[in-house]
DNA sequence: TCCGTTCGATACATGAATGTATCCGATACA
DNA sequence: TGTATCGGATACATTCATGTATCGAACGGA
């Protein structure tokens, strides 16, 4: 056994607590904000006293940054595969389909993502993380619109393959903006849907007829 | 003089110190979020104490409140402008890049909106007063959209010309999002009226020679 | 100029959140 | 099963923000 097995012997029981303090981050967080929550509001939903998040976290912010990776990684890995599920690359619309399914569909997380978002835009470092993984995910959907060519004609107006990538995200947050409000989930995704469509079409020819 | 001049007198301090107490607020506000700023540093960047605080607010909610009607009713009036200045309804581009400079104007105070975003995701009567505004600032845009109709089309996935003015918002909030993390206005703009001349022309005839 | 009212400052009491130091029970390994 | 180590609980000190009650000063009106 080395020096490094010894510093981390013990991992079972330390692994379950720390995805329980996650777990009731998210709903706190949810709930109250991150901005109105307290480290013992976390413990007390997890139910474990405030040593056990010492122990496991140095400040409310590293708890934070952990449970915003955690999540978004999962989501990003749920829409690429969504994205590469195509038989065909003929069929955008189905792509866009799946992929609003899977991006609309907690409210609970746009809130989350939101406030980490807010806080993201004050604390340059964290800011570039996100927008590291927003690019990350631009680049998935430019790869799904790349193999769509020649079939989907793209609006000349956005410029190159991925200027339209860049609308895909930008309709997703402002339509995320119009869902915290009114928490209309079923509206919000056929909204957008329509809005990634008129996006994505020149609009000379209407691409649904579902 | 009436009992109720009586209950308010003197006024011109007063009217001083609560725009001072607004204005330091703002700063606060942009510079570290409405959730991290309590009332003693608010007073203290206006140069007052708790005191003159109380004596015009009760809550940090309500000073927040009304920070935002001001500013968020500054800037509807500045768009409004923006949209009636057309001496004729043909030129639906310059519009758009009149009101993209009115919108895109001030980092600080796209983070203080998102902060009261995020503030008001979470209680339903703020919600309702921030839905309120938007719908005014929609009906705006869908009316200056339907003076110009017959000169520009709109392509028909979107609807009516409701529909259109609902995606104009989406589209500037969608970039505001971005905003806010690469704080580059210059980009934003210039990506805000491509995003709105994809949206709002048939894609048929690029609208854009400057 | 004088007076009554109001605005904002000061002082105090209170509660809440934080961080640390220490202790006991649980866990992994021989 | 025994034991050394680790994980989480408990207790404590400290800091900070809040709200209120009271006081002095500035202000408007006559």
């Amino acid at each position: 056994m080395t020096a490094q097995d010894a510093a981390r012997r013990v991992t079972r029981r330390r692994a379950r607590t720390r995805a329980n303090l996650l777990d009731a981050a998210f709903a706190v967080f949810a709930a109250k904000g991150f901005g109105r929550a307290s480290i013992e509001e976390v413990c007390e939903a997890a139910g474990y006293s405030r040593g056990a998040f010492y122990s496991n976290f140095a400040t409310l912010d590293e708890l934070f940054f952990a449970l915003y990776r955690e999540r978004a990684d999962l989501i990003a890995s749920q829409v690429a595969d969504a994205l590469a599920q195509d038989s065909s690359d003929l069929d955008v619309p189905a792509s866009v389909d799946r992929v609003t399914e899977v991006l609309l569909l907690d409210v609970d997380w746009l809130l989350v993502k939101t406030d980490f978002l807010v806080h993201a835009a004050r604390d340059p470092a964290v800011a570039q993380a996100l927008l590291d993984h927003r690019t990350r995910l631009r680049e998935a959907i430019a790869d799904r619109l790349f193999r769509a060519r020649g079939h989907t004609e793209l609006p000349a107006v956005l410029g190159d393959v991925d200027g339209a990538a860049r609308a895909v995200v930008a309709a997703y947050d402002g339509v995320t903006t119009q869902l915290l409000l009114d928490r209309d989930v079923d509206t919000a995704r056929t909204w957008l849907k329509q809005l990634l469509t008129a996006l994505l079409t020149d609009g000379s020819a209407p691409p649904y007829e579902s």
